[in-house]
DNA sequence: TTTTGAGTTGTTCGA
DNA sequence: GTCGAACAACTCAAA
């Protein structure tokens, strides 16, 4: 018997965001819906998991419980508690790993200590070997009794009140079969192109798999097998390879989450706990969450995110390296923001990102690798594809401006029918004058503590 | 223990 | 337009 507990209240801090929260009632649809095509169906109750469970093994007489195992820091301590205590009432209780190629204390250094560093974690990954097999889908299921309580998926109200979801609607198909498909699609696509393709926001190269990999309905291994049969084989194939590598950085997210489990709050590096960063006003805040900026690169990402829920990897570095370097508003603002609105919010890999945008990951960037959201632009979007896109106000400028509206002629601008201050904002800040700000800042706080 | 080489994703400046 | 150097110093990992 497949049960579901939603259990919100365990998950503190972290609790799933509005995004994540649209994700997951969808993804439950799916997964009862081919539940059901195997003859049984999904049990939904809400509450503190151990009781809840506690309760449904009276009511079933249930005797061995199995679960696959996830690694936030405090899911982890729940389920060992769990765990504990119905093997303590008698059941025979296991978990299984199930997202990962391997577990994230599987993978270690000659004196049994957790990596810090990407390319050592992936070469020692790599040598224990991407083996693996698919298991066949069973053929049925037990029956659960016609009587057996279930709530509706509607009781745990995980869908907005105000209907904002259309664009999440528009974008995404949760559930196992849209992974399956996405997959597909980004396999019949030209992946040898991969490396250089997954950097244009302007084209459709990058997979789009985060979602369904955070929720379970595909994993690391189902792809890199996916891809192996598509290829024949995986060496050589340079794209392959980097999108395999990117599965790489997803699995180094939760090895360091585990293994540095304060990380969602704190930097890993602690020379960073002295930085000074700017007092978030709300008002900046505010502009940079809902794309208006100024600087369309970033305005045209933030939408991109707000309308879909997602957003392109390059430009999520480059918005975010906008809100921590530019702006030098705290990377928690930025992180918490993107646990909100991302339907593949993921502690690790929110994480693992951010701290590395703001440098204080263990492999930090160095400090003065601020990224120059106009440049940036010009060479990953190099027709303004992406930014006319998602700021459709400045859709009527000329490529040369794009990305640097506040460079063109007043009379230019408004023959386009931009008027600045007006249908689009001036930059929030000056990119020469904060890059040389923040700069001072990382310099100021080197060397201490 | 000491040493050595390396570390996702950049930008700017000057030749 | 292109290219290489400078931008700091530090920590990590392995030999």
């Amino acid at each position: 018997m497949l049960l579901f507990i939603h259990a919100p209240k365990e998950d503190g801090e972290w609790a799933m965001g509005a995004a994540s929260r649209w994700w997951l009632h969808h993804s439950i649809v799916a997964f009862d819906e081919s539940i059901r095509r195997l003859g049984s169906r999904l049990i939904i109750r809400q509450g503190p998991s151990l009781a809840m469970l506690r309760q449904v093994i009276a009511e079933t007489g249930a005797q061995r419980i199995v679960w696959n195992r996830a690694y936030e820091p405090r899911t982890i301590e729940r389920d060992k508690e769990i765990k504990e205590s119905l093997r303590q009432d008698g059941l025979i209780v296991e978990s299984f790993n199930s997202t990962l190629f391997y577990e994230p204390w599987e993978v270690k250094r000659a004196k049994g200590e957790p990596y810090k560093v990407f390319t050592p974690y992936w070469k020692a990954l790599q040598s224990k070997g991407l083996e693996h097999s698919i298991l066949p889908l069973p053929r049925s299921l037990t029956l659960v009794p016609a009587d057996m309580e279930s709530l509706t998926l509607e009781n745990l109200e995980l869908l907005p009140k105000i209907p904002w979801d259309g664009g999440l609607r528009d974008a995404w198909h949760p559930g196992e079969k849209g992974a399956l498909t996405m997959l597909d699609e980004f396999l019949d696509s030209e992946i040898g192109g991969y490396s250089a393709e997954r950097d244009r926001p302007d084209h459709a190269g990058t997979s789009r798999l985060s979602p369904y990999l955070h929720f379970g309905e595909i994993g690391p291994r189902q792809v890199a097998w996916a891809i192996q049969a598509k290829l024949g084989c995986m060496d050589g194939n340079a794209g392959a390879e980097s999108f395999i590598r990117q599965l790489g950085w997803r699995e180094f997210a939760h090895h360091l989450l585990f293994h540095f489990p304060h990380t969602p709050e704190s930097p890993l590096n602690e020379s960073f706990l002295s930085f000074r960063w700017n007092e978030p006003q709300s008002q900046t805040l505010q502009a940079w969450q809902t794309g208006k900026t100024g600087i369309p690169l970033v305005d045209a990402g933030m939408r991109e995110l707000w309308h879909t829920g997602w957003m392109h990897n390059r430009v999520r570095m480059v918005a975010a390296s906008f809100l921590v370097k530019n702006l030098r508003i705290h990377w928690l603002e930025g992180a918490r923001w993107f646990w909100d609105t991302l339907v593949d919010a993921d502690l690790a890999n929110n994480t693992i990102g951010w701290q590395w945008v703001a440098g204080c990951g263990a492999d930090a960037a160095p400090y003065f690798r601020i990224f120059n959201p106009v440049l940036q632009g010009q060479r990953f979007d190099p027709n303004g594809d992406y930014v006319r896109r998602w700021v459709p106000e400045l859709a009527q400028l000329p490529t040369r401006f794009i990305h640097q509206p506040w460079q063109m002629p007043t009379a230019d601008l408004e023959s386009s029918g931009v008027r600045l201050g007006v249908d689009y904002p001036y930059p929030l800040v000056d990119l020469k004058l904060s890059r040389e700000q923040a700069l001072e800042a990382f310099k100021q706080m080197g060397g201490r503590v």
